[in-house]
DNA sequence: CACATATCAGACCTACTGAAATCT
DNA sequence: CAGATTTCAGTATGTCTGATATGT
């Protein structure tokens, strides 16, 4: 129990400095998130339904994100090629220049300053990997 | 920043549940912690200003949080003996009867379904504390 | 008067539920 | 028609900012 208080602490000031990092970019560590998935995908686009099951979200917290996301230019819907049900999701050009720069952000003022080392950072990745993966998260 | 990463999607995954095993005893994860707080102290009650630093909290939230618990009739907001600026929380009788309750169904359901051996638990546990402490959080 | 404590008002973001539209 | 995918409407929760009342 006190692993998982000390979890859910960590992770409750590491979103507040994670959200003011990424204020300036125009994005909240949901958002970044969602950016982030399309960045890894090797097509470079997904599906919202897919989206939704890796990031772990409602389907309507992603629709929600994605209007935002739409709205500030850096993720665009299209349609399906052949299942007219699905909309694929992928990253503007401005999308494709903000997420770098906000992932050096993070990595810079979030990482740097974390007090973990890096064999400590290695250890936590570890072991929550195996609780992730077992939980069905992405990876 | 993989570690950061994998110790907010942990949090999230966790938070997930935690308020769905909260959700009958009438309690979200925020406001439990609010009532294992008052739990923890020695006398049993706190000002809102230290209950808002020990959480790392704003104050609005947590005037927020307790208008809630207050409404439900957990917890009491009382007058300072000496400091007329000040209020003091406590358990109510209520309170002091979810408490437990609401403790044991998280461990129960929350811990013993989190794939994490005991040395995994106290190896996370161990290193967060130093960068909880680092950041000023309540252990 | 400067400062501390707590609250209020208003805005924003995310999550959840249930219903609806569209397509397979 | 049953089922999948996505969105919409409405509600709830929690967080943040800035302003305000009260007391030291």
């Amino acid at each position: 129990m006190a692993a998982i208080t000390a979890v859910m602490r960590t992770a409750s000031i590491y979103l507040q400095r994670a959200d003011a990092i990424l204020k300036p970019h125009g994005l909240t560590f949901a958002r970044f998130e969602v950016l982030a998935l399309l960045g890894f995908s090797k097509r470079g686009s997904l599906p919202m339904s897919q989206a939704s099951q890796l990031l772990q979200v409602h389907a309507t917290s992603l629709t929600n994100s994605v209007d935002r996301l739409e709205a500030t230019g850096l993720v665009r819907r299209i349609p399906h090629p052949t299942d007219g049900r699905t909309r694929l999701l992928e990253l503007t050009t401005a999308g494709q220049q903000v997420l770098p720069a906000a992932r050096d952000d993070l990595n810079e003022k979030l990482f740097a300053r974390s007090n973990l080392s890096g064999t400590d950072a290695t250890e936590i990745f570890e072991i929550l990997a195996r609780f992730r993966k077992a939980s069905g998260d992405f990876l």
